[in-house]
DNA sequence: GCGACAG
DNA sequence: ATCTTGTCGC
């Protein structure tokens, strides 16, 4: 397993918006781009799952990024990456994207290996305008992408059953934008949508299966912990 | 108008 | 996201 770091921050991705009028519009002529009729990467199959997570020092205008590469099968550790930069966007529910895109980004473009799959901390299709952080940077990348949300923003859901792998849909309105997933018997669920490039039902496969020992995906514990070391490299 | 609101 | 001690449990 490799590591590697960041030197100097990053710039921005060109034209990357700077009012929430700018970046709203963006979604809207992105999200056009997003391929929902591919299945993706089969759960069980040999993969790499690349996790990607942020953490910020506001104080110190300060983002680090972190995408961590495992191996589907074992969940160990293959490579990871970090990046860190100057926040790019507030945050405003509905643009998250634009906050944490641009630093992982740099942090992806690190990596030696070509991911199977990406997975994000929040949501993909379950959005206002259906272009979810995890949608946006498949977009980007062209790679299959899924979000995997700790909370369910929005959207409404009836609890699913008890056990590990029950499922109840998540709705706007009448329409199911994602599922609500109990990962571990009685823990609460997660909220799965869909990215770029992947079923519903493999999304949710992926996360089961990355959810084998806790509540959240191995891939997302990983690079939620080296996004904060990564941040207090740098700063304090 | 007011409250809610991924990270 | 982040601010934060002790505490209950495996």
């Amino acid at each position: 397993m490799s590591t590697v770091t960041t030197g100097a921050p990053d710039a921005l991705p060109p034209g990357w918006p700077t009012t929430q009028a700018e970046a709203t519009a963006v979604q809207d002529e992105l999200r056009g781009r997003v391929v929902l009729d591919e299945p993706g990467p089969v759960p069980g199959e040999p993969l790499i799952v690349v996790g990607v997570d942020v953490a910020y020092d506001d104080e110190r205008d300060a983002v680090a990024a972190a995408a961590v590469a495992l191996d589907a099968t074992t969940l160990d550790v293959v490579e990871q990456a970090t990046a860190v930069g100057r926040v790019a966007f507030p945050y405003v529910p509905g643009l998250l994207a634009f906050r944490e895109i641009p630093t992982v980004l740099a942090a992806l473009d690190r990596l030696g290996v070509t991911p199977g799959l990406v997975v994000c901390d929040g949501y993909g299709l379950a959005h206002p305008r259906r272009f979810g952080l995890a949608a946006h940077l498949g977009v980007l990348t062209g790679l299959p992408t899924i979000g995997v949300a700790k909370n369910p923003f929005t959207f409404r859901y009836a609890p699913p059953g008890p056990r590990r792998g029950d499922t109840s849909p998540l709705l706007d309105g009448d329409e199911e934008v994602g599922r609500a997933l109990r990962t571990q018997d009685g823990v609460k669920p997660v909220f799965v949508s869909v990215g770029h490039r992947v079923s519903l039902d493999h999304a949710l496969g992926h996360t089961l299966r990355l959810a084998r020992d806790f509540r959240l995906p191995q891939s997302t514990r990983a690079a939620d912990a080296l996004c904060r070391e990564a941040l207090r490299a740098t700063s304090g």
